[in-house]
DNA sequence: CGGGATCCGTTACGATACTG
DNA sequence: CAGTATCGTAACGGATCCCG
């Protein structure tokens, strides 16, 4: 049962883990950040998790105020974020930043989709934008499509592809990872490993100058 | 075993929690960036964890370089956080501010030592800070002593008692948690919950107002 | 008494199979 | 597509015991 485990302390550390502390559940709140979800993107995102899991994770966010089941297009159900739940985004974020400083596994298991890219870059990108940014990028990494909005100082990221992009960036996750943990340059990451294709002229620089400040946020000293 | 649970994903999300995921480690840390501590000290600020539990966290702390142990003054052994192990401080702060907008258990457990309340307040304060402030402070709280030193923009929050302190501030681990979630107002904190002995004029008013400050961060809206 | 190690009953997890 | 059911295994919690 889920009320066995908790810690039910009084420090403020304590009461968030025995929301979010569980296995899984951040990684959950992580593929929800990319906007709402099907049960299956979830699993999919999630390599390896388990359907009851994912079931008992979800159900535990709903009944902690974080998530919501709600009705997408074809009658499908999706599973978005609630205000309160959109709060976890700086503890993922900085979780990111944390995680970052450790050598990935040399054989990661492979997601099903890539959700996941959606915080940690999203965040990223809000810290490092400038007023005069504006524009809307689509990424497509590995195959799958990101949509990237810009104005007025605030940005979005959604998994999604983008209605009338202003440029088109094309790569792939292993290089977006190398990149921004200084494995590889920026340099050498935009001229090896991405593609751009550009529709409103000058954008496309706009959109490089964000993401470069964006990922030189992960390179931290030492 | 240790390594079975893991998740093995390129995502540095999930390569932080690989490391500092697993239940009690993140309350671990939590005490240990209140100085070093004993294996007892630690056994007593996490209320209710298992001495094997314990020991098998600080031995992978210790393995990830997140943690040493080392040798303190009577002989006695300590673990201490690595500079590594203190990147986790803004993780903590992040969970902190989080987890202050759950309201706490009716019945929450007491912890045996307040170590607890370091990194939330010291990152607090260190956020708060102007660079005019300089003073060292002792907390007493529910009779445990802490250092608060600040001194160009920079605090140290040490779970030890003062050499030579400015000003010495009494009030109680509730009183504070109550006051910095916005159940009370500060002003009723500082009348009905705090006695304050200044030892050098002047800088009792230069702690009440980065404690204010430094409160006011979590009296987040909605 | 500090600093653990060992044991054991219970619970959660992971994998797979199955269903509306 | 969106889960439920089952089951072996690994982790947890509590207690006790050990050793310098």
């Amino acid at each position: 049962m889920a009320g066995s485990r908790r810690y039910r302390l009084l420090c403020p550390i304590a009461r968030a883990l025995d929301r979010i502390g569980d296995r899984w559940t951040l990684l959950i709140l992580r593929d929800l950040h990319a906007g709402p979800a099907r049960y299956s993107d979830l699993k999919s995102g999630l390599t390896g998790i388990a359907s009851n899991l994912l079931t008992d994770r979800l159900q535990q966010l709903i009944d902690d105020g974080l998530a919501i089941k709600c009705d997408g297009e074809h009658g499908v159900t999706l599973y978005a974020l609630t205000g309160l739940g959109a709060r976890t985004r700086d503890v993922l974020f900085e979780l990111a930043m944390f995680g970052g400083r450790f050598p990935p596994d040399e054989d990661p298991r492979r997601p099903g989709n890539l959700r996941t890219i959606a915080v940690t870059l999203g965040v990223a990108c809000q810290r490092a934008v400038t007023p005069e940014a504006r524009f809307e990028a689509e990424l497509k990494v590995d195959g799958e499509h990101f949509t990237l909005s810009v104005q007025n100082a605030s940005v979005e990221m959604r998994y999604a592809p983008a209605k009338s992009p202003d440029v088109v960036m094309t790569t792939s996750y292993e290089a977006m990872i190398a990149a921004s943990e200084g494995e590889i340059s920026l340099d050498r990451f935009q001229k090896d490993h991405v593609e751009i294709v550009t529709h409103t002229p000058g954008k496309e620089a706009e959109l490089m100058t964000l993401l470069g400040a964006a990922m030189t946020l992960f390179a931290n000293e030492s």
